[in-house]
DNA sequence: AACGTGTGTAAGTAATAACTAACATAACCT
DNA sequence: AGGTTATGTTAGTTATTACTTACACACGTT
């Protein structure tokens, strides 16, 4: 791995531990395996560094291509496989999402857009879901956004919870189970 | 208001704000208006000014006594009074909740206990008035206290999005629209 | 061999932050 | 009146941190 990944990847990981404030840029260096200096002579100051921390990492999200993949499924096993794939996305994110989570109050208009484009994208994918299977005449009307706010809302809660906030009422195993209730509350709210 | 309890307010305010590392003595000294040493004198350093603005604001949710105000009422209006109270009791305490989410990593243990306060009494309040509700057979059977946090986590989520990353699509004046929506979901995916 | 590029080491600067020392003032209590 | 208490003012100290300067080493290319 280059000089850079390196940084960007220490960067990323006391990022998350320690939050901006939190994590110096001699820390970050020593991480890295490398001087101070040379991480100035990759990114011009700390907060670009952070910047690039946070772009590196802006995906484009996962679900958007999920709707023709699920085109052939049942409702339930169509919200199960958008509920799972929601969830394996956050927890694969989970450093950078841990990061926005905290920092987005007190760091600028990146952050901001990125979180947008995140949150927002699934939001609509999953609302023109909902909207398609009106018309099919498989749910009930109901507010679109409204229901996808109200779906990814339990989930995300759910993910908060297990992961940073550390109610581990329910373990990591249970998931399935977690996934099968809510959505059956869902489905049976819609339907 | 006396003194200590003048820079308790504004700690409170400041750290919410900026964080721990990012609100300074002086500004909350100022913003008090009085001065840096004062502070000092009241509280031996910043750490413990910290503790003790979290602990003077760890209080038990009005939710507790919440259900046999209820045990009148529908299952719709039930839930809807629960959803309308614990929106209300998050948005009461937002700049603590706030606290909460960003610095939860640094202060484990005297957040944890704060944050436990508030969110598992109400999922035990709540999933208590579904096994209730179980018993009078008026709602399917579901795991209570899986459903509580299905219940919960939508608002949450809700609240989270709307003060904490502006996702501002819903204005405030429509909570209303948002909780009956939400709850006449979870009321057709549980009866 | 000469040169550019990427890196390291060592030392340092400037700003800021938590926290302190010393002394003054004003209010209140006995 | 005298003493205690809570506060202010001013000017520190000490530690940390983002960022810099200056120089040297190693490597590959020409």
């Amino acid at each position: 791995m280059n000089t850079k990944d390196k940084i960007l990847e220490s960067g990323l990981k006391l990022f998350s531990k320690k939050g901006y404030l939190g994590a110096t840029t001699r820390e970050i260096a020593k991480d890295a395996g490398i001087a101070e200096i040379t991480l100035f002579r990759h990114f011009p100051s700390k907060e670009k560094l952070f910047e690039a921390v946070i772009n590196i990492h802006s995906f484009l999200p996962a679900l958007k291509g999920l709707l023709p993949e699920i085109a052939g499924f049942s409702y339930e096993e169509g919200l199960k496989v958008i509920a799972k794939r929601f969830l394996d996305s956050l927890a694969e994110r989970k450093d950078l999402v841990r990061i926005m989570h905290s920092e987005i109050h007190r760091y600028n208009e990146k952050i901001h857009k990125i979180y947008h484009s995140i949150i927002n994208e699934t939001l609509k994918t999953l609302a023109s879901y909902f909207a398609d299977m009106q018309k099919k005449g498989t749910v009930r009307n109901f507010d679109t956004e409204l229901g996808a706010r109200a779906f990814l809302g339990m989930f995300f809660s759910y993910f908060d919870a297990e992961n940073f906030m550390m109610l581990r009422k329910y373990k990591r195993t249970d998931t399935d189970t977690v996934i099968k209730e809510f959505v059956a509350i869902f489905i049976k709210g819609t339907v």
